[in-house]
DNA sequence: GGGTTATCTTGATCTTGGTCAGAAATGAAA
DNA sequence: TTTCATTTCTGACCAAGATCAAGATAACCC
């Protein structure tokens, strides 16, 4: 699978996190001022022109705590026998490559779109917790995350994981600022499919069925939510909203 | 669901964390001597006479990390509608308390049988990770183990996630200097179908079915491995030996 | 543009495993 | 012991969803 080609450095740029667009959202919370001027001298870029680029593998060793600017990103495990699992998609302001922190990473993340990411260097766990004390409680947010997916894959149905999925994708969205109406989908029906532990057909299947129930409408990779109350419907009589969240959810 | 009481403080007895059995196990791999002093220092004991007792609940403020003398302990999360999800089993050995480190328990600990605990205080995770470094590890590993769980719920069918099951038990049962041939389960059929994510009445055809075939037998709870070999080519031609451990698998 | 390839949709089966129901086993209480 | 409750097992049935197999779209490349 996948381009074996790396993401790029880019040149700092003039570009300062003060001015990013996305401060607000990709910087840690509760940063203090000079614990900010930290964090910020210490940001580089990449970049990947194409998808399919891989920033890291499994097993490569721990170097840096992503932010992403623009693009998305997955994160997967493979098996022995090159089966894949998917374990998170992460979006525009979106902090991802905490996997891994001890042993190098768990994970392997590609880019599913031309993606521009900040890079946040740190050598090891005990420099990162040192370093930015905010960022902890993001690792520790991460481990409380895990059990929204134990709980979505393991007691609900294929329909209420594909309109938690679509939900959380909203949900993450209007957290950047936007509507959360129009969602652009930037990976395949396989790869929903795969991370909500399904097949494709049923992907397709769904979002025709939700899609002629006036619930969505779909073209192509573009979804949009026609009714949020009758979708929130599909998954409210199980699950707690805070369980619903699903927001970036991964060890990515 | 389960009893309304709660674990008793024990008094702190003459023990000494170094001359416990489980010292190897439960303490976290590589504090160094002084450390070491640190954490035997800060241990108290709990203790729940009978199985359905409540360490904490959702919500419970985060006081303390438990290592397990005796006994065992499931966590779970529940829903809106009283809905359950386990997300982890704990045997001697093992440490446990670590979700909800940052804005309180996110799941309820429930004793299996009765158990002893080890209990060790601490009252923030900046105060954790201060006094006992060899903890961060401890947490960053749970955050890592959750892929393994990702992996097995959403690809794999049901007869090997439970194969699977068996196998963790089995080495976390080598782990502390057992056979790890015969499992005594300390938990209902319903308890580990709802791990997982299957219906008891599968759980019950399953170990039927194994113990037909000769891998296994059966009698109640006891469960004993006749044939490891057979066993593991249960799971192996799809997982890694990596993926398969699902050692303590949680974040409690 | 036209041809090629990958992705997506839809239909037709078939299998896994869930649900329901009742029997058997186990354990706890009197 | 007898009784009662809980857990476990087994069978019968059914539904969700996987798999297989074409088509239909869309993306891509010369």
């Amino acid at each position: 699978m996948a381009n074996v080609s790396k993401f790029s450095p880019v040149r700092p740029m003039t570009l300062s996190c003060k001015d990013c667009s996305l401060a607000e959202l990709c910087l840690p919370r509760g940063l203090n001022p000079s614990e900010f001027e930290q964090f910020m001298s210490m940001v580089r870029q990449r970049a990947s022109r194409i998808s399919g680029d891989i920033l890291y593998r499994t097993g490569d060793t721990f170097r840096a705590i992503y932010a992403i600017k623009t693009g998305s990103i997955k994160t997967l495990v493979s098996s022995s026998d090159g089966e894949e699992q998917i374990t998170g998609f992460f979006m525009p302001g979106e902090l991802f490559g905490f996997d891994g922190l001890d042993y190098g990473h768990s994970c392997t993340a590609v880019a599913l779109e031309p993606t521009l990411l900040c890079e946040l260097p740190v050598a090891s766990v005990d420099e990162l917790a040192h370093q930015i004390p905010g960022l902890r409680r993001e690792i520790l947010r991460k481990l409380s995350e895990k059990q929204s997916m134990l709980f979505l894959l393991g007691r609900r149905k294929a329909d209420q994981r594909l309109a938690t999925f679509l939900l959380s994708l909203s949900t993450r969205m209007q957290y950047r600022g936007l509507s959360g109406n129009e969602i652009r989908l930037s990976m395949s029906r396989h790869d929903v499919a795969n991370y909500l532990g399904m097949a494709s057909e049923t992907v397709s299947r769904l979002l025709s069925r939700l899609s002629k129930e006036k619930v969505i409408s779909v073209n192509g990779r573009t979804v949009v939510i026609e009714n949020p109350v009758a979708l929130r419907a599909r998954v409210e009589p199980c699950i707690t909203p805070n369980a619903v969240t699903l927001d970036a959810v991964s060890t990515g």
